[in-house]
Parts: C-alpha cells; structure tokens; sequence
DNA sequence: GCTCTGCGCC
C-alpha cells in the first residue's frame, strides 16, 4: 500500500489510483482508498461499484449504489450498467424492478447501454416478456441488444427463439460478431443440434475467428462434446494453442459424460503434471468421472489435492466429494466431509440423503432430511427426489407417500416427473401394483416411458403377468429400441417357465435387430480400473480367475447352495443354467479382487446393470465364506455383502 | 470509463 502522505492532497490521483485497484479486482486496496476521498466524484463511485459488481460481490455493489443516493450523488449513465449487473447476478427481482424504476425516472431508459443490460437482466431473472418490452421499446440497438436477446432466450430454454431472433438480426444488416456466434454455440448445445454447429465451426475458421475470440473454442469443445463427438472435441483442444482451464474442464467433463471417465481421470492427471491452472469446476468434474467407475482411491487422491491446495471451503467441491464418496461406495467418507463442511448448501443435504438413500439406508435419509428442515432451509425440486428415491430403495411406503403429498400442500414446490416418477417405482416395488397403476392413470400428466418401466419392472419381480405385459406394451410403444424392457418381459416368462412366450419376445428383439447390452463389471486395484465382460476371457489374469472361480463354485455346493437359475432366460438343461451364471461379470472381478487384495481388505465392484438374484445369493455366500466385506454399485444402488447378509435386506 | 460471453454439485 502506499503511503498516505505523498497522495494526501491529490484526490485527482487518489481517484485514478482506487479506479485502478477496483479494475483489477483488488477491492480491499480500492475501499481503504475510497473511504479516505472526501470528495468523492460520480466516477469514483462508479468504479467502486462497477469494481464490486465485475468481482463477485454483487450485493457490497448495491449497499454502494444505495449510500451513493444517500450521500446525495446523483448516479449517471455509467452507474447503471453495473447496478443493473448485480441485481441480475443476484437475481434479486424485487430490486431490480425498483432500479429499473429509477433508471426511468433519471431518463437513462434511452441509452443503448443502459437499455442493454435492462436485457440481460430480466434475462437472468428469466423474465422473457419484460426482455421484449425491453427491447422493442430501445429507440436505438445495437449489436449487443441482439446479442444479449439471443444469449437470454438460450439462457431461458428456448434456442429456436434464438436462431429466429438471430435471422431477424440480419434483416437489418448487422453482422455477426464473436458474441453472437457464442450465443448461437450455445442454442447449438441446447438443442444438441452437430450440423448448425458443424456450420458455425466452418464460419469461425473461414473468418479466422478463434484467434480473436479464445471464448469461442471452448464453445465449440463444449458443442462436440454435448453432441457426442469426443474426437471433434479432441481435435478442436489440439489444434489451439491458446488453452485455458475452460478448455480443459470442458474436456474432463465431456468425456465424463460420453462414458469415457478413464480418459477424464487421465486428462486430470495431465493438468496436474503439466501445471494446468486447475480450479473448483475442474474438481467438481473429475470427481463426477470418479464415481461414473466408482474410482474411490482416485476420488481420495483428489480428496487430499483438494486439502492441500486449498479449495476444502469451496461447497460445490465439497458437495461434489459427498456425492462422489457415497456413490463410490464409502458412506463414512461421504458423512465426514458433511459433518466438516463449513457452508453446507441446500445442494450438499441432498447430495448427504441421496447417499443414504443409495446405501438403503432409508431411516437416516429422513432423519437428516429433516434435520435439514429444521435448521429453516427451504427445500427445491431435487431434495424431494432425492428423498423420495430414499425411500423408494428402503421400500418406506407410508413416510414416502406422505412426503410427496406434503410437497405442494406444505412446502409450495409443485412435483415434477421425476417425484411421479419415484412414487410409482416406490409403490411398485414395494408390491402395492394396483395402486403404482392406478397412480399411473389418475396422473395429471402423461405417463413417460421410465415410468411403465418402472412398473413393468416392479411386476416382472412380483410376477404380475398380466401388469407387465400391459406396462411393456406402452413401453414398446414409446421406446421400441430399448433392449432392456424386451429382456426384463422375457426374464419374467423365463421365470414362470413360459418358454413359447421367451421365444416370441427374442424372435421380436432379433426381428428389430436389437442386442442386449453385455454386462460389464469394474474393480480398482492401485488406483488402476480393470473391467470384465460377461464371460470376459481377455484380463491377463484369466487362468488364476477361472481357477478361483471353480474352486469358489465347489465350495458353495459342499454349503449346500442352489444356483437361482430363474434369471437365465434360455431353455436350456439346468446345468448349463448354473454354467452361464459363473461368468456374470461381478463374479469375475470379485475373483479377481480376492487373488490380489490381501485378508480382510474390502471388495469394491461396479456393474452397469443390475445384479441378477443368484449373483445376490453368491456374493452373499462368498462374504462369509471368504470373511470378505464385497461392496457393490449396481446400476441403481449399494448392496453391502458381509457375514453372509446384504445391506439391501433382500430388497431391491 | 460501461453492456452481451464458456466448463459445474442434489
């Protein structure tokens, strides 16, 4: 800091230099200065405020604003972009809607940038039609009014408007800038649409765009990565030289989501050797890539870079460790990381009742969900999904039911498909079929596809013949490609021995040319991530795990286990049945897990699907028989297998 | 002296 007494007299330098501080982020420096002015011109007050607004600290901005008029400073046209900034950074409508009062009443309403982020603003509070009042009233716009109309109608869902706003653009001769193209990328990931995309991309290399505007690249990583083209992505991030953490963040969480979370892992690995600057998105990323494969150890690697380098305060990260910790199998983790968090957001609750809910912990769900009332946080839409899919893995019926109906009538949030959608899969599976149906039919809204699968899922496994044939037929109706619904009717005939009827659903899969996904299995040992298929003869360690596999088979028959061939769905001898369980893929990386863990350590499997009911029995058996805790993720929860019991108590 | 702009947790 400088010395006061050099600059003492010269509030003209004093001015410049709290300006300067303010622009480059440095508030703390620029305030000291501030409040040492006692002529304070509307200049300086403007940079405060500006500075304030640009820094993350909306809300100082507008205290500022509000002493200003106070102090008898009248605000100009330079005030009021920042102010209107704020209010829609906060979102704070009520105010907003004041200061739009005050911009009027001051008769800035004319000016192009004051008009301008009137615009975003009621973008950002998702007000549409004030927007187009807005806009349809500025006697002058210019290139940003049209930019900041396309950007607010993709902020709010409606891309198409955004293209038709963009050709209305062109009628009257503007051209397109690097702000309009990133506005159009966006509608483009929006709608998930390569070819509009595709076509943007071929604009910005033709006008050599990219170098000008590093935004756009990253853009355009972001639009191949949402439409599923990792290598157009790969390809987009090599061929720039200029890279920032934007870039490769969109890239970790790109093939994250494109089932490829070995390569986000390796890319983060990559950051961190090559000194990437790395922040609280790229570990919110990698840690979403962690539980994809249940990569605990890779998650506690994380965990610890997260410690070291400071960023334990930030409560997305620690949320994301809580989500990341339960649904990779360690619950004692994930409730550390809660219990330690100093900011919890409404985010890390229900992030905290997910994984009980996941674990079958149904009881602690609730209780901490309600803990969480208590303390006075509102609860949104995903914390009653979250609730609700809880007790629907517990089979809590009552508690869950009552929760739901409490939704709109206590706490004001309408329920949404997902809430329909767990009420359905909570009564089904817990038995009560006629009453999911019932349910079903007397819904104010259309019934998806997930949600006659859920119930044809719950009939197959109450056997209800007659309800999953009619939830499947809808099913079929609306998602003739989805393999699974084929399977799960067939695997319900096979059970009852109605091969005539197996032999129907398989001739229709083949007709459609369908194929049923092969399961696969994960296990990390050393933080390396091996996958088995299903009948998987490729690992390097094959011989050791069919060994064991044998030795493991002959040693549940001597304690009297009877294959439950009920999930084999060909008709074939009984003995080939048992066969074709032994290479379910679960069981190769179990075996695999016991050749090369020590006694005692605990078994952590990941499959894609869900277990069928004789690998339940086995893992069950080989927990006791080898005194092996096996934890292990199916594709829609925990089963804990230990002295011969599952966490799920039979459950799932 | 100002506006529009990318990646992310339930």
């Amino acid at each position: 800091m400088i010395s006061s007494n050099t600059l003492q007299n010269n509030t003209y330098l004093y001015t410049k230099l709290a300006a300067f501080y303010a622009n480059c982020g440095r508030l703390g420096e620029a305030r000291v200065i501030f409040d040492r002015i006692v002529l304070k011109n509307v200049f300086l007050w403007n940079s405060m405020i500006r500075g304030y607004a640009c820094n993350g600290q909306c809300m100082k901005s507008l205290v500022l604003y509000r002493e200003m008029m106070s102090f008898g400073q009248k605000p100009d046209n330079f005030t009021y972009p920042f102010v209107l900034k704020a209010c829609g950074d906060l979102g704070v409508v009520e105010i907003g809607r004041r200061v739009h009062c005050e911009v009027v009443v001051c008769g800035f309403e004319t000016d192009v940038y004051v008009g301008n982020c009137l615009l975003a603003m009621y973008s950002k509070f998702g007000e549409m039609d004030m927007v187009k009042m807005v806009f349809d009233r500025m006697p002058d716009r210019d290139l940003t009014s049209w930019n900041t109309m396309i950007s607010g109608y993709v902020r709010n869902g409606e891309p198409k408007e955004a293209f038709l706003v963009f050709q209305m653009m062109g009628r009257t001769g503007l051209v397109a800038d690097c702000a309009t193209l990133l506005g159009l990328l966006s509608a483009c990931v929006y709608m998930s649409s390569l070819k509009l995309g595709k076509a943007i991309h071929a604009y910005v290399v033709r006008n050599d765009l990219a170098r000008v505007n590093g935004f756009l690249i990253n853009s355009l990583i972001e639009l191949y990565c949402s439409c599923n083209s990792m290598v157009a992505a790969r390809q987009c991030f090599k061929e720039v030289t200029w890279k920032d953490t934007v870039s490769w963040n969109s890239l970790v969480s790109g093939y994250s989501k494109n089932a490829d979370a070995l390569e986000s892992l390796r890319l983060f690995c990559q950051m961190v050797l090559e000194g990437v600057n790395l922040d609280q998105v790229t570990l919110v990323s990698v840690l979403g890539a962690c539980y994809k494969i249940t990569a605990l150890q890779f998650s506690m690697s994380v965990h610890s870079y997260i410690i070291k380098q400071g960023f334990r305060a930030h409560s997305m990260v620690g949320t994301a460790l809580i989500d990341s910790y339960s649904k990779c199998g360690d619950l004692a983790c994930s409730r550390r990381v809660f219990y330690e968090m100093a900011e919890k957001t409404l985010v890390s609750w229900s992030a905290m009742v997910s994984g009980y809910g996941l674990h079958g912990m149904g009881r602690e769900a609730l209780s901490i969900f309600h803990d969480m009332m208590g303390i006075g946080i509102t609860p949104d839409e995903g914390v009653f999904t979250s609730v609700l899919t809880a007790c629907s893995h517990a089979g809590l019926v009552n508690e869950g039911k009552e929760i739901f109906h409490s939704m709109e009538k206590k706490y004001n949030v309408q329920p949404r498909l997902a809430h329909f959608s767990c009420l359905i899969d909570l009564l089904g599976r817990a038995g009560y079929l006629d009453e999911a149906y019932e349910f079903i039919k007397a819904m104010e809204i259309k019934p998806t596809c997930d949600m006659w699968a859920s119930l044809l899922s719950a009939s197959r496994l109450h056997k209800n013949v007659e309800l999953a044939e009619l939830s499947a037929q809808r099913v079929f109706e609306m998602n003739p490609k989805g393999v699974g619904s084929y399977v799960c009717l067939s695997n319900l005939y096979a059970s009852e021995n109605r091969w005539d009827d197996v032999e129907k659903v398989r001739a229709l899969v083949r007709r459609k040319g369908l194929q049923k996904p092969p399961g696969f299995s994960f296990t990390e040992l050393d933080k390396v991530v091996h996958r088995f298929l299903v009948g998987d003869k490729s690992h390097e360690q094959k011989d050791a795990i069919y060994d064991k596999l044998n030795e493991l088979s002959q040693r549940l028959k001597e304690v009297g286990h009877k294959p439950d061939t009920s999930s084999v769905f060909y008709d074939v001898e009984e003995e080939v049945k048992e066969k074709m369980l032994w290479d379910h893929s679960e069981r190769l990386a179990i075996a695999f897990a016991l050749i090369n863990t020590g006694p005692g350590a605990v078994i952590r499997i990941t499959k894609n699907l869900r277990i069928c009911a004789d690998c339940h029995t086995v893992s069950k058996l080989i927990s006791k028989l080898m005194c092996r805790e096996i934890v292990m993720r199916d594709i829609r929860r925990f089963h804990h297998f230990k002295d011969g019991l599952c966490s799920c108590g039979d459950y799932w």
